[in-house]
RNA sequence: GCGGAAGUGGCGGAAUUGGUAGACGCGCUGGAUUUAGGUUCCAGUGCCUUUGGCGUGAGAGUUCGAGUCUCUCCUUCCGCACCA
């Protein structure tokens, strides 16, 4: 090749693709929502400041999978917005002296710029930032909507209280238990919150899990373990006296065949009767505070002592009426079935351990394998088995014995079978300011409202001073007042969980400047569901469920016609550096911007697909990135050899043989290695090394062979197709070279010519008990005695044969002949 | 503790339905081109005691044949974490 040959030069040719991209307004999705559609969706990005590898990740894997779906001539929806509201911004405007406001719009402006200059296929005519007025409005309106349903409401939950600063503090603002500015020790304090009732929808939640098969098994497990839905008996312990307006103490058990085995029922320390009987008992009280004190890290408290106090009262066994003794135990959750559990200490580790710290009775109820009653002296015995010194209920088996004892309690009116989950009610209140205003009023009484539809949006002012401790709002008398018809109400101060804004911001995209309601159902049901959504794992229960909870909501109040929001997901790995997940904090970041301008936004993105399989993490290397920058370097050479080389006749197929040939059938056998990658295993690194096999084929035939040359030709045009997904600038260039009509973007995807696939003579490996002995070429249609007479013919073959009786031969049409001797 | 995923060359990874283990890329070795090379090209590259033997975390099993299926165990990562 000759010195003037020009380079390749990324960054020319990726600007001038972009400008036509731009200039075609080639990425938008059709509004006509007709013929078959694609919704391609990745999740949307806290605008932080610039991108990094993560997005970069992201956004390459659902760009591939959305501009194959392009090139397949679907209506691609291919959106992107920007999840603006949180913490960070106003952490950012105090450090830097400005708005969080103004500090969100400029990272934004600064981030579509770099996702630009990486070539991703967005529609930008649709994006959004869910800290518009015009997209929290219709989050509020909803939030009325929900409330008048019945599915809001207000209760009184716990946060962190920083005593210095008078404030309350998000979880990530508490560092060892301390404040992050002040440093001092963190309180509890319980304020009233507002709750979503998605403990309504957790049985269709679980349910609905089943359908989800273009899911991911383990985001599927996360899910149903998160919702944890156990079937078990709701029972009662009877007081003499009624305590707390308790006449009885109500428990949940999924073991009602235990229930002979109790020897004591523990509380709560939070529970009403504890802190009844607390008020008489200083010694309780103290305990009671201790609990309170102790359990702030959940991480700790499976680790914990089990600590409890005897209160003295005395409960009534519902089935025996034998008195056993109530303590308060620390290990007791108050927010999960009653907050009070019947302890059997032979048949629950947890029990066992705290009746042995407190040398309580243990008694054994349930028989081991061999028939005998279990040996509890070293420790619970809590597998399933046949009962014994349970009255009536001796020797019967679990399930039995279950529907015994609850059928028993039920006609004494002492319990019932029911079914408990361990997902709670999903508070949405924060007390920050940079959020959208929960569109509530307190009124004058005491009672509350929600903000009519028609005073809508309830708007938060973006040019506010942040001085690092109060919320703006809350710290503006005008700003909390509000006028309802003559009445002067108070606004509500707290801003929604930022969860709430992405929970269905998917929806909007279908319909981004709708401005008469939340959704355009026609549009909202031509695109929804979504077919394909990607994302990172860390979502896997929070937003993801949230989401599945919302789309319910949005289907009940009429919005949306389908069950649920994403067909198909893909979680993505991490990305690490030096074994370690890359981040700010240890310091292995790389930038990518610093790469775009070292090699080009399509090295970048061929790394980032070719280096692993999406759903695994990817390990960074330099040298990797090297090498993907090398074979676009080889490819870009290859096409401007090619072309220097004047005009490519077209195919003759009838002349065609040898090496040419073959050349045509790898590009065929390319085609359809890489569609499936593409459309069905989703495994973009496969599909690259596929093209590169491909590509150092093409490379190797002759330059002076006219068929060869018409091959080469073909094969350059399918190559610069397939990699559209994957390298779309060098492809959007190349496609134009060769001589390719139109937009690249729409360029048709290539066709398996079966006919090129046929073969005249393969190769088959010839074994011998097993081990690969020798291999050979035989007619592609050569049946399967053929086969085995041309195997045992085989001179290396019959090396290993000598001397042994050949027992059986195994012949596996075109792949190999196994000789078993013996 | 419970649940999930994974363990393959020096490295990232491939092997899709039980059928040639190590595709593709990196790295490395040798050679060529170049004034030069952090360029490009060519050849080689699992290990060993090389007519062959061994080899997919360890050990057993099923099979003509196992990276793939079954069982036991080990290690790593992720999620949940006293859920009665």
């Amino acid at each position: 090749m000759s010195d003037k040959t020009p380079q390749y030069d990324p960054h020319a040719l990726e600007r001038e693709a972009q400008a036509y991209w731009n200039e075609h307004q080639s990425f938008a999705a059709r509004d006509d929502l007709s013929g078959e559609k694609f919704y391609c969706l990745s999740m949307f990005p806290y605008p932080s400041g610039k991108c990094h590898m993560g997005h970069v990740r992201n956004y390459s894997i659902s760009d591939a999978l959305a501009r194959y779906q392009r090139m397949q001539g679907k209506n691609v929806l291919h959106p992107m917005g920007w999840d603006a509201f949180g913490l960070p911004a106003e952490n950012a405007a105090v450090a830097n002296n400005t708005a969080p406001a103004k500090w969100t719009y400029s990272n934004i402006e600064h981030m579509r710029g770099q996702l630009k200059a990486l070539g991703f296929s967005f529609d930008w005519d649709r994006e959004l930032a869910t800290c518009t007025p015009e997209y929290y409005r219709w989050e509020q309106w909803f939030f009325t909507r929900l409330y008048e349903k019945g599915l809001v409401y207000k209760k009184m939950a716990t946060v962190n209280w920083d005593p210095v600063d008078q404030t309350v503090l998000a979880n990530e603002q508490v560092i060892d238990g301390c404040g992050w500015r002040s440093g001092a020790p963190i309180e509890r304090r319980e304020i009233p919150q507002w709750f979503l009732r998605i403990t309504a929808y957790a049985e269709e939640l679980l349910a609905d899990l089943d359908k989800l098969d273009g899911w991911p098994e383990a985001v599927r497990t996360m899910q149903r373990n998160w919702i944890g839905k156990s079937r078990g008996v709701e029972l009662a312990f009877g007081l003499a006296a009624p305590i707390a307006g308790l006449d009885r103490i109500e428990v949940y058990t999924t073991r009602p065949d235990t229930l002979y085995g109790v020897t004591y029922v523990s509380l709560a320390a939070e529970h009403p009767i504890s802190l009844e009987l607390a008020q008489d008992n200083p010694a309780l009280a103290a305990f009671i505070d201790e609990c309170k004190q102790s359990s702030v890290a959940e991480a700790d408290m499976a680790q914990a002592e089990k600590l409890g106090m005897d209160t003295g009262l005395r409960a009534m066994h519902p089935l025996t009426g034998d008195e056993v003794p109530v303590w308060v135990a620390n290990y007791v959750l108050m927010d999960y079935g009653s907050g009070a559990v019947m302890a059997v200490p032979a048949h629950d580790e947890r029990d066992w351990e705290f009746a042995s710290k407190y040398e309580l009775p243990i008694r054994t109820v349930i028989c081991d394998a061999d028939g005998e009653p279990a040996d509890v002296s070293a420790a619970a015995f809590t597998d399933h088995g046949a009962l014994t010194a349970s009255g009536d209920f001796d020797g019967k088996g679990f399930q039995d014995a279950f529907d015994g004892i609850a059928a028993a309690l039920e006609t004494k009116n002492m319990g019932r079978v029911t079914t408990q989950f361990r997902l709670r009610d999903w508070g949405v209140s924060r007390q920050r300011y940079w959020g959208t205003p929960i569109p509530m009023l307190n009124l004058p009484d005491g009672g509350e409202i929600p903000i009519p539809a028609d005073r809508l949006p309830s708007l938060l002012p973006e040019d506010v001073v942040m001085d690092g401790v109060a919320s703006p709002i809350k710290a503006d008398p005008e700003w909390r007042q509000f006028d309802l018809d003559g009445v002067t109400c108070e606004r509500e101060t707290d801003t929604f969980d930022t969860f709430v804004q992405s929970s269905w911001y998917y929806a909007r995209f279908t319909c981004p400047q709708f401005d008469e309601g939340m959704l355009d159902s026609d549009a909202a049901n031509y695109w929804l569901p979504v077919d394909q959504y990607v994302g990172g794992i860390e979502h896997a229960i929070l937003h993801l469920l949230y989401a599945r909870f919302f789309h319910k909501l949005m289907r009940d109040e009429g919005l949306v016609n389908s069950d649920e929001p994403f067909t198909r997901l893909l979680t993505q790995g991490m990305v690490l550096k030096d074994g370690a997940k890359m981040s700010k904090s240890k310091g292995n970041t790389v930038d990518p911007q610093s790469l775009i301008d070292s090699h080009g936004a399509d090295t970048v993105r061929l790394f980032s697909l070719f280096a692993a399989p999406p759903d695994q993490s990817l390990e960074w290397s330099e040298d990797g990135v090297e090498g993907a920058h090398r074979f676009l370097k080889r490819l870009w050479r290859l096409v401007q050899e090619h072309l220097a080389e004047g005009t490519a006749p077209t195919v003759a197929m009838d002349k065609l043989d040898g090496v040419a040939k073959d050349a045509r059938r790898k590009i065929h056998e390319t085609i359809a290695k890489v569609s499936d990658d593409f459309g069905r295993r989703q495994t973009f690194n496969t599909a690259i090394a596929a093209v590169m096999e491909l590509c150092n084929e093409l490379g190797r035939l002759p330059s002076d062979d006219d068929q060869a040359r018409a091959v080469l030709q073909e094969g350059l045009s399918t190559v610069v197709r397939l990699l559209v997904p994957i390298v779309p600038h060098l492809s959007h260039h190349l496609w134009q070279q060769l001589g390719g009509e139109g937009d690249a973007t729409y360029a048709p995807w290539p066709v398996v010519d079966e006919s090129a696939l046929v073969r005249d003579s393969i190769e088959i490996v010839v074994q011998v008990n097993g081990k690969v002995r020798a291999r050979m070429e035989v007619a592609a249609d050569a049946s399967k005695d053929a086969l085995e007479a041309a195997a045992l013919e085989q001179e290396n073959a019959q090396r290993f044969m000598d001397g042994k009786t050949v027992r059986k031969v195994i012949v596996v049409p075109g792949k190999l002949v196994n000789i078993v001797v013996a």
